[in-house]
DNA sequence: TTTTCATATTGACGTTTTTCGATGTGGCGA
DNA sequence: TCGCCACATCGAAAAACGTCAATATGAAAA
């Protein structure tokens, strides 16, 4: 049960259409708040609030250099989440639909 | 940005653990509601909500046989939501963050 | 036809989420 | 040092969510 609720945080963070945007834009690789602030209507606290989410859940890292914070994708996260939902989705020996209650 | 918004309710479904669960025990093949609601502590009301969830973004469908619901994942839209994740995590070319806004 | 059973719907309630404006913080240039 | 800039945090308001008991629906059994 913790397995599905380490990604419980993650696929309620990709449950938010502007913060699947941000994540698309991070996928070509690091970028500051404020160029991501840029694509959005959205306030200067909110997106901040996105990308404590997005760091908080493990899909995002951020760098601080002197004013600015950099964010950028984790790839091991990325692909663990991947792995995940390919577990959940694919037929296994040890389901636990096959457990016995 | 309809693509995010058709999948953000994919993920909002995922962002619960019991969903995420269910979807864990569908993989293995089609379940009656019944044989859901034994393996957790949940009302039958609330079980009924998250299989509705659960239809209504695409992850799983409904098949009603008599007095009984069986439901199943839908491998269409489990694989599209593979690649969408693949898409807005992995570099590309015509990548949002390189328009010119 | 009447009852029973599986499931869906409704209405209510507390919790969580989304969003904002206001304010705090720490670095950098003047 | 002083003020500005990028970003974080706080507090509040509105909306969305998870859950339940009660009730409705519709199919099958008696």
């Amino acid at each position: 049960m913790e397995k599905y609720l380490e990604y419980t945080t993650v696929f309620k963070a990709l449950g938010d259409p502007k913060r699947a945007m941000i994540i698309d834009m991070l996928s070509c690789g690091e970028l500051c708040a404020c160029m991501i602030l840029e694509k959005f209507e959205m306030s200067q606290s909110t997106l901040s609030h996105h990308m404590k989410l997005l760091c908080e859940c493990g899909l995002v890292k951020g760098r601080e250099q002197g004013k600015w914070t950099y964010y950028s994708l984790d790839a091991d996260m990325i692909s663990s989440t991947k792995q995940f939902f390919r577990d959940i989705t694919s037929d296994k020996e040890n389901c636990i639909c096959k457990e016995k209650s």
